[in-house]
DNA sequence: CGGAAATGTGGCATCGATGCCACATTCCGC
DNA sequence: GCGGAATGTGGCATCGATGCCACATTTCCG
């Protein structure tokens, strides 16, 4: 492979090479009969221009179409206006309404949004973190798979805010919802009604995400005077298929009045279930959800949940993630806690005696 | 507000800028005791480099943490592999999917993905094109609100894949559902279940896709010598509450037998009123929607839907997308047209007499 | 009315990677 | 064994905006 042959090969395969020529300061400069300093203080530098000059500046600016080079402004400034998103799964509401919050906070902020999906994947969270470090972003929001994904960003510099989970003990800023009071009142709820053989559909108990539900769950048997039959905690896999298989054990021979199930996903796959059943809800079985999306007040009945406010959660991580890069913040870490709030409709009634 | 002021504010406001050096190429160099050009063209650049410098390279860069920074490799290099994604709502499931597998794929070809939520709105629109621009992307995917959003673009050399409908005649590459088809397979379905009187619910016409599912409804009329009763084409907004008020009304003396949603939203609205007016489905009513997405499937009875390919669609504008960037493609723009499938589910049937 | 402070602008170096060219080797064929 | 091609590396300028400092004006006050 020679250089010659390289350089050929290349031209080939870029033959369009867009050939436009965008303005720079020093157009701009030209245009307004200044010089390059000042049409850059004009335009975003905070003070030392006249307003004279300011506005000229912004006129000719305007007039030859100048778009700022970020990636210039970037590499001198040392900075970025690129906020890392990174998530686990676009495509499950939880996360998207996460992401709309965010973006709509950081976009009002003059802040760009780069999502990023892991999938859930440990090596795909650590490629998109180096990617995020190489854009020199300033910061990053992320429900982490892996501790390791907000140490190293902290330890290359970049502000972290962690979303819906905490891993271990990183010294991230954290937004969570307060999954232990939104669980214990939901349970609660099913417990008014009478109920006090309730099966929880659960994935995960190693975040705090699940480990605060189960604890809610817990909480509000204790606080009723209940034992917890341990075989009525259902563990399960993350996704709908799974839960729907394990929705299918829980519901033989355990003689459970009322189901929870953890989140949406596993909401979904008890709902087959029980549907698939023809049990008839909530007369033989009460059915509820943490984290309730679109879907749950569609169905027949509708089903009770528990609202995390996720699009609020996403707004919240952009406002703390902005105001610790600008340094407004003390330096311990924040948590911010989105009170959950207790959805009911027709899915739960009566325990059936 | 004098500059010394000024700066007293910004120094007080920014207390830790965090003084992370990261290393340059100058580090990795030194480290590897070769030259920086040798470097760049070992880590980046094809050929040029020996394998045993290239290793060394390698292992230096490695041992050092050293990450690329991409602001200077775009400024040089006149490109970046940042792509901007422009959408409508990020909370409806079809624009979530969209996005899925436009970033899947650019994940997988290393580009980033920068998501801008404009809410339909021109002004936002415009505001996210300019921001893309001061980016320098080489190219970006937008489900477009205004004509001019592809042309400014383009006008700026950028490349532009528009999704899911087309906007007077610009130059841009294209990705749509086969609306066309799709519609018409779905009303030729309830054609042959006997039904006459079919109700279209649906928000817009201006743009291909309506006009697209309004012909398709037209065509499978046409080919069963069925005429349009033009009274059962209702027109609606674009949000669920809409739907609902003008499903209402063609529910009220229409005498229809079935009712397709345009799209997902709308259906959510026609099912709403549907639910409250206590109607059996199919028995009375049959009910289906352009555009799957999952509820639909949970819904008792699940509902008849013609599934676009979303994700697919998304992959299809980002694979095209990076192709055009490439300069692989002949100059002439592409139109990509993603077969819809219908799903045939409970909530249609048979047309009452 | 003079000199110091305040105020606005311009000049110049710089952020970090890379394109391009020159040059030092090595390789090959006659 | 020698001239010229092939091959791999280093040097240097450069992408575009901005931080910093110097300096030319103005403004202000004793």
């Amino acid at each position: 492979m020679s250089p010659r042959g390289q350089q050929a090969a290349r031209a080939v395969s870029q033959p369009t090479q867009p050939p436009v020529r965008r303005p720079t300061v020093q157009d701009v400069a030209r245009e307004a009969g200044v010089s390059p300093s000042t049409v850059s203080r004009a335009l975003h530098t905070r003070g030392y221009a006249s307003p004279a000059v300011r506005a000229r500046v912004r006129a000719a600016a305007e007039r030859i179409g100048y778009v700022t080079d970020h990636n210039a402004r970037n590499l001198r400034s040392r900075t970025s206006t690129s906020i890392g998103v990174l998530i686990s799964d676009l495509r499950n509401p939880f996360y998207a309404d996460l992401a709309a919050g965010i973006e709509e906070e950081l976009r009002a902020a003059e802040y760009q949004m780069v999502l990023v999906n892991d999938n859930g994947d440990p090596a795909e969270e650590m490629q998109a973190v180096e990617t995020l470090l190489a854009m020199r972003v300033p910061g990053v929001i992320v429900t982490p798979v892996t501790a390791k994904c907000p140490q190293v960003l902290q330890n290359n510099g970049v502000h972290v805010v962690c979303a819906d989970r905490e891993l271990g003990r990183s010294g991230s800023d954290l937004v969570l919802s307060d999954n232990k009071s939104g669980a214990c009142e939901l349970t609660e709820h099913l417990i008014a009604l009478g109920h006090t053989r309730i099966g929880l559909l659960i994935d995960e108990t190693k975040w705090s995400t699940g480990a605060g539900r189960l604890a809610g769950f817990r909480a509000a048997h204790a606080d009723n005077d209940l034992v917890v039959d341990e075989n009525l905690i259902a563990f399960t896999s993350f996704d709908a298929e799974a839960a729907r298989r394990t929705t299918r054990k829980l519901l033989s021979g355990h003689e459970v009045t009322a189901i929870i199930s953890a989140n949406n996903v596993l909401a979904q796959g008890a709902l087959a279930e029980v549907q698939d059943r023809r049990l008839k809800i909530p007369r033989q079985l009460s059915l509820a959800a943490y984290d309730d999306v679109p879907w749950m007040s569609l169905v027949q009945p509708a089903l009770t949940t528990v609202d995390q406010g996720t699009v609020e959660m996403g707004r919240s991580c952009a406002r703390l993630l902005i105001a610790r890069i600008r340094g407004e913040l003390p330096s311990r870490r924040r948590l911010v806690k989105v009170p959950a709030r207790l959805i009911v409709r027709g899915s739960t009634g009566p325990a059936p005696r």
